[in-house]
DNA sequence: CGTTGTGTTGACAAGAGTCAATGGCAGTGG
DNA sequence: CCACTGCCATTGACTCTTGTCAACACAACG
């Protein structure tokens, strides 16, 4: 099996069921690589995919520029992730995917894909519901955002991606990789560089987490939680099973 | 034809091509009524629907509260919307539907709509499309929450729902129907509601719209789309076609 | 060894939140 | 028909979170 099924049969497992069939049918995927440095455009908006993306190693994370230079990054995603998934259904790309890190991606033809589903119907449930699952994790990043003051919305964060890092075995001694700049952090949270700073410092200086050179690791995690008054329901991994274990922890 | 799917027919028609096929299975769909008041919850977070909604008349939004009290709207939904077509692929309800004015929505079981979909692959893409465009739009709602200040949050969602409300036919001569309190724009823009009073003034003041008794008269398109700094390539009407018509009014 | 991007800090400005009070308006019930 | 009630819109005063500007240290890199 390759590496990059590998990735996303994990993935998949992790939010639904995955059957052998589709398994096998998955396995058959035509997949190219490619990789790419920090920084560099995957797919830029306005263009119009013809594959779909699966993240192998390293981060990307997908954004738009307003007019006045102000970036808002979406999301953010890691090994076994379908990041565009979303291109199989919309014409144009209404934002970009961008290298967060130097990462390989997979590159799966959307014809491939399509094939897949017409043959399946479990794996078509399955591909939707990630799709779904996406939006869900911009209603919770909206949803801080809007609501919640800078503290809150990175512990908020740090939460999220510590369970999901979690999810596909990127966790070891609670802590994670984050190849993240600060300058990333701020656009995520909506919040400028130099508050991310302070509030960052805040964070650690509360001793709810270390994060250095790219490594996040959580040292109090219920005060984190407390704090980003984190709720994993909306992850639905598995709905449910799995997340209540974890965050029993 | 009834009136409930009529309207879906039409939303359908606006975010995709319709098969005579497709038409008339929807029209097969057994449908049940129901009627909300203002404020009351549709489907509660925590819930497990068995059915999806589609909206017949009125307006409904997806919200959800912060412990500390602090609400979110994530998106407004007019007449055609399935707001819930994603609870298909979801156990849990991970936010609420709320009536924002007194309403009246079609009601679809699960069931009903698996059937359709195993039947019918083109339906099946269009109803995944519409899930996706709900995405699309969180994504806009989010970096004009995340990023622009608020006059610009406030003049973007004049727009985005002058457009949407042109799709399924609710505007006559620059005007149609926003039947949402102030505190309700605020909790959508992410602001206090004083802010937003203030805010909404400024907007009136400038003499690019009226908003009066919860209807909304455009009176400088062009001056409001600027401020908002709005494209609408994002709601992905037919990509593209009859967008660009409206914008170009 | 300069260049460049990132992290950090201080000082200051400003957008936005909070609190409190008021007036209007619709609905309710006597 | 008139108090009474509640919700909403509006306003002023004040506070506070956050943004902006500027400077500097540091490490990576060619």
């Amino acid at each position: 099996m390759t590496l990059a099924i590998d990735r996303l049969i994990r993935r998949l497992d992790a939010i639904g069921q995955l059957g052998p069939n589709d398994r096998l049918a998955l396995q058959s995927l035509p997949v190219q690589y490619a990789s790419y440095q920090r920084q560099d455009v995957i797919i830029e908006e306005g263009a119009e995919p013809t594959t779909a993306c699966l993240v192998i190693d390293g981060f990307v994370h997908r954004s738009k520029l307003l007019p006045n230079g102000h970036r808002q990054i979406f999301s953010l995603h890691m090994p076994g992730d379908l990041p565009d998934l979303h291109g199989l259904y919309l014409k144009t790309m209404d934002h970009s995917l961008v290298a967060t890190s130097a990462c390989k991606l997979a590159l799966i033809h959307h014809s491939a894909i399509r094939g897949l589903l017409r043959a399946s119907e479990s794996l078509t449930a399955l591909l939707w519901r990630d799709t779904i699952l996406d939006s869900a994790a911009f209603r919770a990043w909206m949803l801080m955002i809007g609501q919640a003051e800078a503290d809150t919305r990175m512990a908020h964060l740090f939460c999220e991606l510590y369970v999901r890092a979690d999810a596909v075995g990127l966790v070891s001694n609670d802590s994670f990789p984050l190849p993240v700049s600060q300058i990333d952090l701020a656009d995520m949270l909506g919040i400028s560089a130099v508050h991310a700073n302070r509030t960052l410092q805040d964070i650690r200086g509360a001793g709810l987490l270390n994060y250095e050179k790219g490594v996040v690791t959580i040292l109090r995690w219920a005060e984190l939680q407390e704090l980003a008054q984190f709720d994993p329901q909306y992850l639905h991994l598995r709905d449910d099973d799995e997340v209540k274990s974890v965050v029993g922890l």
